[in-house]
DNA sequence: GTGAAAGCGCTAACAG
DNA sequence: CTGTTAGCGCTTTCAC
């Protein structure tokens, strides 16, 4: 199959002109006579020509492709995230490479190395993984590096007001009723956001002066959670003399295993048991879910995280590291309700 | 910032030798002596060279990129597959280049156009709009091209046994003593999927010697299905006098939609009607979804899809198209229950 | 306006 | 084993 397809060789003989003119009507140059142009375009046509970007990016020392890289496509918001930037990447004329990571230190940075190699114009981060030293070194200041969704002091970045976001959350719990209120990680969050999150929920509160709840680290595999350096039973952390009645999530894929993990051990929620997440992915609205969140304005942190990035790879500029935040919005749904109450707010919120 | 990055030229004259003697150790043929190996290794470690793939890929007419063509990475089944894709190509040493078309014919086309002159060795489809013909023209027989979850027969594909599939879904509602069940599709669904899904359906139907139940088109954002040319509500469909008992989806997506209507409309599932999706995306599976579904083998099938279009960019052989199918397994989960046997009123609902 | 010629960084015979 | 020599398909001066 595939006999060699035809080169802007080819085309210049058919049309009978030279190599540099065909490129000059391809590549859409002004100084084209109409005639000519159109000579070459039927010869295109009529070969069915299709420019080599190979051929072109070496030519031009530069390719038109970013490189985005991910942890974990799997997670719903990742991959709005992606789809997202795709959208506005290609509306500037750029083409993606992708590379899943899987979070691993070690695919994230030989993933950065095959893009670099692709010779691609920029890379976007979805996802980085804390301890990437070895690529913060290779790339700092030499290269067109953007973060959307995470950052790093050394590129540009864009990020939802995670912190403000976090005390939003809190403060919502705090104006319930809520008392007792912990904050409660999972793994596979970022930690960037994680320790801002964390921070937004100790402001709120401090503010309202209310004891700190405890700080959860728990894996969903598992029923037991960690607690500094104990490990107790989450089950006992939301019972017990003085319980735990709300909980902050650092996402809301956790909010939700949360909620799951609630149900099994029958203990409702809001009810029983308020909890908040955080990024608002679409299963967040879903009737059954109905996840009270903080709603991240995806589309506007890929368009900027995208614009950010053709800036620095289009005006080669030295301007130091700039970070963007995106404001975030809470969304109440019905996770969440005054502390120990039998009535429930019942009525979906919509937005 | 980036002065040049080094070349092979840079490498050879720093380490003594030749163009191509380093380009014997970068790629790391046999025939090198230890000795000049580590000097040519030690000079790209001092100039931290990096083989430009750009070049390679000139040189060698052809690239180690496989394109990925998918209309909605936002849904959760297709980022799945993407991901799984990933993991199966760089395995075997592929880059990937997404195109993300909407679902709409012409970005489609576009998307294929660009990966096209991006000389991508091969083309995997995870999605392809029905109206494709220009596609087809282009490709079949020339290029490497295989379907994964959707098929063409003009090209090598993978596709999960749809038909098989909706026999078990519909044959488990029949065994729990449904009579009047209903077929019930979305826009977003791969048509030809769509076809076989609901051919399984009227396989099982039949065999039971029911009367097959109402074929239903249903955009989820209205209250209002189509019935062949028909329009009606969606409600009244559920209820009334010969009210359907369980509907089969066309996929998940369709399915929790439906469930999330009807939770609207105080119908109960599974008490008042039972429902039954299909790919089980990673949603079905949580507690309060908790759906009844044909689980898809997705690694497997990224697995099969990668390995076949491997194949045929490496041998270039002509055997015809191949279409492989991937065997799927009922879920059962709390979706679906025996219809109750007490008859309704005429227009009024049970609360 | 159009053509000729010199690369871009690497691979791939083919000599030595 | 290593070096020499052509390309790969296009861009990009720079003459004409």
């Amino acid at each position: 199959m595939a006999e060699r397809p035809p080169t802007i060789l080819d085309v210049a003989r058919a049309a009978g002109v030279s190599k540099s003119t065909v490129s000059n009507v391809v590549r859409g140059a002004d100084s084209v006579t109409d005639q000519t142009r159109l000579a070459v375009t039927r010869a295109i046509e009529k070969l069915g020509y299709r420019p080599n970007a190979v051929a072109r990016q070496l030519g031009q020392r530069q390719t038109k492709i970013i490189g985005v890289v991910v942890g974990d496509l799997g997670n719903p918001f990742y991959a709005e995230m992606a789809k997202l930037v795709e959208r506005h990447a290609s509306a500037r004329g750029y083409a993606m490479m992708f590379s899943n990571t899987l979070g691993v230190d070690e695919a994230e940075h030989a993933a950065v190395e095959m893009l670099l190699e692709h010779r691609v114009a920029g890379l976007l981060f979805l996802s980085f993984s804390g301890n990437a030293d070895g690529v913060r070194r290779k790339l700092a200041g030499r290269f067109p590096v953007v973060f959307v969704g995470c950052s790093e002091a050394w590129a540009d970045s864009v990020v939802a007001s995670d912190r403000r976001g976090a005390r939003l959350a809190t403060q919502h719990l705090i104006d319930l009723g809520h008392q007792r209120i912990a904050y409660l990680t999972t793994p596979g969050v970022e930690e960037r956001a994680n320790v801002a999150r964390l921070a937004g929920w100790r402001d709120a509160v401090d503010a309202a002066q209310l004891e700190r709840g405890p700080v959860i680290r728990w894996n969903p595999f598992e029923t037991t959670v960690s607690l500094g350096q104990e490990t107790v039973l989450l089950e006992e952390l939301l019972s017990g003399p003085d319980p735990v009645t709300a909980v902050f999530a650092s996402n809301d894929l956790a909010a939700i295993d949360l909620i799951d993990f609630c149900d099994s051990v029958e203990r409702r929620v809001p009810d029983e048991l308020s909890v908040v997440g955080f990024d608002d992915v679409v299963l967040a609205g879903l009737g059954r879910i109905s996840l009270t969140t903080i709603a991240q304005q995806q589309d506007r942190m890929a368009e900027l995280g995208v614009a950010a990035l053709a800036e620095r790879i289009e005006q080669r500029s030295d301007r130091p590291a700039r970070r963007r935040l995106v404001a975030v919005d809470l969304v109440v749904r019905n996770s969440t309700a005054p502390p120990r109450t039998r009535r429930r707010l019942n009525g979906k919120v919509a937005s």
